[in-house]
DNA sequence: TAATGTGAAAACCTTCACAGCT
DNA sequence: AGCTGTGAAGGTTTTCACATTA
């Protein structure tokens, strides 16, 4: 108990979660651009969503808008951020830094939304000891050590297609709960890790459908 | 008329196409394993759905199954393909030659699955003439002329947030009908225009809600 | 026997519509 | 007058379960 927090303890589906963060980020920009309440439609409006899911989903974790006159910009960010655990820092590390995991590192989006890099692996001995950033190589052997020294909650995968499965499974074994995977695989985890994958592709693909599904109204 | 394939003619849901690359991915994978037929169930298992739902998707497409034995694997792949439009190539072009559309375009992963960046954009005069990979950067203002120069079906946005809206804006008025957006904001397009989001940053965050919510059944 | 393809049922999510508060 | 918060309605997606076919 203790957990939930405000409206009910209705189980949160989902979806809802995977929308708090944008709502967060068009918020940010609001307060950033100095607007102090907005309202449901005009929210819904610059997410491409109805008024009414922006109250549903709201209503799950609370009540934090005031009738007839809409939502407090600063305080509904800071509710939302705290509600997806934003209050604080978390630490991440890389698992493979090729060409795609050294880009990662040197993301400069991930620090300022409080995502440290905070250590960086590889199986190439020859990469070992290599710095990147401000972090230093690690052999992948040194895992389970590392992963409890530097206190990482999320660990982002960026190793070849081939081996990315095993490296998952270590990091399963290590007791890593979040797993960001960039390898074009469909990963397999336990039900209690969370996984979220980076794939462009995926995305291409799934335009492709709709462009060669089109112009077909033209004779 | 003869665009719709299979089956009937229910309209498709949204997430039924979303799924289909994942099935590519990993009908792909054991057909290069040389996994001749599959089940739904075994297909289920490599992807953490339901043998049902994914009878069900494929259904809407066509019978492409034998019943007592299942799919042949090579034969799916192919349907597949070609129903999400992958049996040809695709044209894109970069926007943005930062950091990270440098590293889009010498992304690896790409040009195996048929999307080619054939063009790079910027707005800033001293990267236009600079080449990356094999391609020249030019003007942004040039954006209406090379595109149909070109024959871009695509576009991949990898420029600032604060001037993503913009570029948004004049693609679709240049008609590009399909974007990949990297850039950390919640585009807003007209209907006929489709965008995928990149951005691992939502990820982490939906993560860490799930992260917070943990160890709770630990009294 | 084994597994598909599919109507029907169940679960899930979104939208409606309005009471209630400011 | 305006807009939230929310039960109930409506719509969509998933799952079930079985007739059917190899």
């Amino acid at each position: 108990m203790s957990t939930a927090a405000g409206g009910g303890s209705v189980p949160i589906p989902e979806v809802v979660i995977v929308r708090l963060p944008l709502y967060v980020r068009v918020l940010t920009q609001l307060r950033d651009g100095g607007t102090e309440v907005v309202s449901s439609r005009e929210l819904g409006t610059r997410l491409g969503v109805t008024p009414a899911q922006i109250r549903k989903d709201l209503s799950y974790f609370g009540r934090f808008g005031k009738q007839g006159r809409g939502y407090n910009v600063s305080f509904l960010v800071g509710e939302l951020r705290r509600v997806l655990g934003l209050d604080r820092e978390w630490n991440t590390a890389v698992i493979g830094v090729g060409r795609l995991g050294r880009a990662i590192i040197n993301y400069p989006g991930f620090e300022p939304e409080g995502f440290r890099v905070v250590a960086a692996f590889d199986a190439d001995p020859d990469q070992v000891g290599r710095h990147f950033g401000n972090v230093r190589v690690r052999s992948t052997s040194d895992l389970d050590r590392a992963i409890v020294d530097e206190a990482i909650d999320i660990a982002i995968v960026a190793v070849p297609a081939a081996e990315a499965q095993d490296v998952i499974d270590s990091l399963v074994k290590c007791g890593i709960k979040a797993i960001l995977n960039y390898a074009p695989i469909a990963p397999q985890v336990p039900d209690e890790v969370k996984v979220r994958n980076i794939d462009p592709v995926l995305g291409l693909q799934t335009m492709t459908y709709h462009l060669k599904t089109m112009g077909s109204d033209r004779t």
